[in-house]
DNA sequence: TTCGTTGCAAAAGGTTTGCATACCA
DNA sequence: TGGTATGCAAACCTTTTGCAACGAA
């Protein structure tokens, strides 16, 4: 027992100018983006670095927790930097994409209920609220909503 | 007024063959499901269909509202078909696939509260979570838990 | 006969990896 | 100096699209 390799700590981390380019970029920017946004917002800023650096460091803050990450419908990640331990749930606007933390202590407590209910172990929850805000929605009303379902009577056998 | 491209409905819905069998084999695998698995099985069952036709179901049958989705850590999209009206939230077993539908009313309530809390409108929200069942803890306790966070001391400025 | 559906191939789009080079500690 | 980090190009994966042929109604 009590294998070193199994106590192994993952590489020391280097502060290297691209990072600091990734965090401040990230600071930046209070709303949601992209690793493609911030590449090009780097490159707009005359900061030299490699897509796929920015890619290989939104993925160790995302492991280390220092930034929140939703998904697009498309699957494309979204990065933010996480406000304050605590706040990690957002209302995303659809159209401008602006976004807002909320309180989610309702959800949280809801997930640790299911967990102790279901028996299942280190329960964790996404939890991710689309919407339009009031700016967008007064500068136009209403995008035709989608046909409520219903409309495909299939019949089955 | 009234006019008629705009009351358009949505193309009849054709029953086939290949609908058929993706809605079968839909129903044969009670957890989700990936495109790539359903076509998989459906072909290791003698039937032809291409992969394509597979996607294109899936995506009419998620816009009716007649399957879940969730999203996989990848972003590959899994497919399964909604028991009733109303359980449309998953505990999700991140070892053996094994879904579990929760009742999820606090969540909705809490989503209703948020949306008119914070003047956003057409509210959506998407919840998943994810654990191991207990089945899955008995076969192996612990599989060595990710180092929590603070590993990297990133000293920023 | 009509027009939605199928399926192949190819494109698209985001993300990851191999590997030689550059650079932090 | 040693071991990480970088960056380019190419690979990967899932999903979508163009288009000609097929088939349900």
């Amino acid at each position: 027992m009590h294998d070193p390799s199994a106590a192994q700590s993952p590489p020391a981390w280097r502060t290297t100018r691209q990072r600091l380019a990734v965090l401040g970029a990230l600071r930046g920017c209070p709303d949601f983006a992209s690793a493609r946004e911030l590449h090009a917002t780097l490159q707009a800023d005359g900061v030299t670095i490699g897509l796929t650096t920015v890619y290989r460091t939104l993925r160790a803050l995302e492991r280390t927790g220092r930034v929140d990450v939703v998904r697009e419908r498309t699957g494309e990640r979204l990065y933010r930097p996480r406000p304050t331990d605590g706040h990690r749930h957002y209302l995303v606007c659809r159209r401008c994409g602006v976004s807002l933390p909320v309180d989610a202590d309702a959800v949280e407590r809801w997930a640790d209920d299911v967990a102790a209910a279901t028996g299942f172990a280190e329960v964790e929850h996404t939890v991710e609220l689309t919407g339009t805000c009031d700016r967008c929605r007064a500068a136009e009303p209403d995008p035709a909503p989608d046909p409520p379902g219903q409309e495909w009577g299939m019949r089955l056998r």
